[in-house]
DNA sequence: CGCCAGGCCGTGT
DNA sequence: ACACGGCATGGC
C-alpha cells in the first residue's frame, strides 16, 4: 500500500462501523449511572482494564464518593486507597481532586455550569487539567457532556493500522490522535442528521468491544469480525495462513 | 508467572 | 513535533 486518500480511509472506517454494529449490536455506552461517574471512569480507565475500574467505582460508591460532594469530602489519602485497584493512584487521585477543585473554583461546583461552556473552549479547559489528555477530554465531552465529538483510542489505532485502513503518513511511525479523530469525523460526515454524536458514541464503544476481544498489543486477531471484510488482499492472505 | 489494560506526562532528541 | 520510559494494580 503506497498511498490511500483520506476519503478512502474514511469510507473504510465507515465500513468498519457497519461491520462492528452488525457483529456486536448497539453498546449503549457509557457504562455509568451519572455523568459524573462517566468522568471518574474516564480518568480511572486510562491504560487500565475496565474490570479494575469497576472495582474502584464500587469502592467509591461504598464510600459515598461517587458524587461531586462525596469526592470533594473524601481526603486524598483515602481516595488513593479507594481507587487503588485501577492503578496509577498517585497520579489519578490528585487528578480527580483537581477536577472537583476546577468545578468549585470556576463553575460553582456544578457540572451543568461547566457544560454551558462552548465545546472548543471546554475542550481546552479539560486538556489543561492534570491527568486529562486528548482521549479523556473527548470521552468526557462525548459521554458525560453530550458533545458530538469523536473519540479515538489505542484500539482504533491498532485496528486501523493492522487492517490497512489508513494512508501511510510519511516520516512518522504512528498516526496522531488528531488525525485519527479527523478521519472518524470524515467517516460519518455524509451520514444524515445534524447531530452525529450518537454515531460517534457507538463507534468508539464498538471499537472498544472488538478491541478487547481481538485487538491486543500483541496481535491476536483470530476470529475478529473485521477479518475478510475490510483488509487489503495482501494482509488477508497473510492472516488466513494461521 | 509474565504480559497487559478503554493514557498521560516529563524528558530527551 | 515526535519518541520513549515511568507510572501501579490485578486479571488472565
Amino acid at each position: 500500500m503506497k498511498f490511500r486518500s483520506q476519503l478512502d480511509s474514511a469510507r473504510r472506517l465507515r465500513g468498519m462501523y457497519d461491520a462492528l454494529l452488525a457483529a456486536y449490536g448497539p453498546q449503549h455506552w457509557w457504562p455509568a449511572r451519572t455523568p459524573f461517574e462517566v468522568i471518574l471512569g474516564a480518568y480511572l480507565t486510562q491504560n487500565t482494564a475496565w474490570k479494575a475500574v469497576e472495582r474502584s467505582l464500587a469502592n467509591l460508591r461504598a464510600a459515598d464518593a461517587l458524587t461531586i460532594g462525596g469526592l470533594r469530602k473524601v481526603p486524598l489519602a483515602k481516595l488513593r486507597k479507594l481507587i487503588r485497584p485501577s492503578g496509577f493512584y498517585m497520579r489519578k487521585a490528585p487528578a480527580l481532586k483537581a477536577f472537583v477543585t476546577m468545578l468549585d473554583e470556576e463553575f460553582g461546583g456544578s457540572l451543568d455550569e461547566l457544560a454551558a461552556v462552548p465545546t472548543a473552549q471546554l475542550r481546552r479547559r479539560l486538556l489543561d487539567l492534570p491527568g486529562v489528555g486528548h482521549e479523556t477530554a473527548d470521552a468526557i465531552l462525548l459521554y458525560a457532556l453530550g458533545r458530538a465529538v469523536p473519540v479515538a483510542d489505542e484500539y482504533l489505532r491498532r485496528i486501523a493500522e493492522r487492517h490497512g485502513l489508513l494512508k501511510e503518513i510519511p516520516g512518522r511511525a504512528r498516526i496522531s490522535y488528531g488525525e485519527l479523530t479527523e478521519l472518524a469525523r470524515r467517516a460519518f460526515a455524509s451520514d444524515p442528521g445534524e447531530n452525529h454524536g450518537p454515531l460517534y458514541n457507538e463507534f468508539h464503544a464498538l471499537t472498544v468491544a472488538v478491541g478487547k476481544a481481538h485487538c491486543g498489543r500483541t496481535a491476536r486477531c483470530e476470529r475478529c469480525p473485521l477479518v475478510g471484510d475490510l483488509q487489503d488482499s495482501k494482509q488477508r492472505t497473510v492472516n488466513s495462513k494461521q
